[in-house]
DNA sequence: AATAGTAATTGAACGGCGTTTAATTGGCAA
DNA sequence: TTGCCAATTAAACGCCGTTCAATTACTATT
């Protein structure tokens, strides 16, 4: 066969994502593979290769999809005041990472063997994220320097990140949502408030 | 060949473990293979499977010495008070984490296919650091409960865990050995600062 | 309408992987 | 010395990502 041209390229890549994220959410990440992906659209593995650079292409714009939709909730879970906003982008967050966690935990496997062009949008995107924290952080301590303010971010949502990882490796205890939750309201409440304490301290 | 015995199945397994380490710190954790260890010990690849039961048991044991290692430097990161000591373990684990960013990583890919036998050994060296920071975190506030002070600990480690995860993929920033520094100094500050702030508040 | 050219698609191949197993053969006990 | 046992190996199996020559459907030109 050549050239059917039942599909454009923009279809094909469509498509391949597509299956690839339902070939992990059935057989999680190590179950993914190009043969696998091919056959399930109709084509062959080479194929693939005319919309993909290679593998970790096509790992790297699935990731992109996934923080679309992550940052497209997180916007969503925007509340009234800086606490209770901060509080529930951590929810969302956690959340998210329960309710597909492959694709979530595919965000940060390190396959990238060539680093040789870095994802802008990948970063940008993440950069995005940041700053909705430090927005929320900047409203609950108006004084702070953009720097502290960035730190202090970074610092957070690293924490939420951290919760969220060791959840989803059941290391979390027995019970893992249950206590995850617990945590990750812990670590919002003590940071939150020490971030308000020490704001009145300096400022 | 047959019936070597030149070493015994100890000193094989120690070898086996040993070579990976090796090729692990120089191929990254994608270069490691039963091929390459066999060879680099001078047997065949199938001569592993009387020490190992299969690829994911060889990680199992690598992990095991990896957290036998870790344990040891933060038994001797204790300081004279509780706050001391807390940032100290902090900053063991991110200089941990960042001197042999390859086997600590290694700690955390969920690879195990078969969650049959759960390796006991290594949850129980996992509940013993959440311990050493329970210790210090009770004598924070020593009228916390023991649910209190086991959310705590959990939530903050694994924020600290969460901020060596994020330093390690060079998404903290650019520069990321210093900001990641700054970053689990500013979450250990707040969250100490919010848990002692709330001992004086309910206790 | 016929033809030539282009490019999409494929199947086979390559080297690598983890794992299994029949065959080999050293070491040990009788 | 013989015979058994078990450690070791090479080959094979079915996967993997990736490449590439060959094929052939489409397109533009005549």
């Amino acid at each position: 066969m050549a050239r059917r041209n039942d599909h454009s390229r923009e279809q094909l890549q469509d498509m391949a994502l597509l299956a690839s994220e339902s070939i992990i959410s059935r057989d999680g990440i190590a179950g993914l593979s190009t043969r696998k992906v091919a056959s399930e659209i109709g084509y062959s593995a080479g194929t693939l290769y005319q919309v993909f650079n290679n593998f970790d292409d096509l790992i790297l714009q699935l990731n992109s999809r996934t923080l679309s939709r992550l940052q497209s909730q997180l916007k969503q879970a925007k509340q009234p005041s800086a606490i209770a906003t901060v509080i529930s982008y951590g929810h969302t967050y956690l959340k998210f990472a329960q309710q597909q966690p492959e694709l979530w935990h595919l965000l940060f496997e390190h396959r990238a063997a060539n680093p040789d062009h870095k994802p802008e949008h990948l970063l940008t995107n993440i950069d995005s994220l940041f700053d909705l924290v430090k927005q929320e952080l900047l409203g609950l301590k108006p004084l702070a320097t953009d720097t502290d303010v960035t730190v202090a971010a970074h610092s957070l949502w690293c924490g939420v990140h951290g919760i969220a990882v060791l959840m989803l490796k059941n290391k979390l205890l027995n019970n893992s949502q249950h206590s995850a939750q617990q945590a990750l309201d812990c670590l919002l409440n003590n940071f939150i408030q020490g971030w308000i304490n020490q704001g009145e301290n300096h400022a």
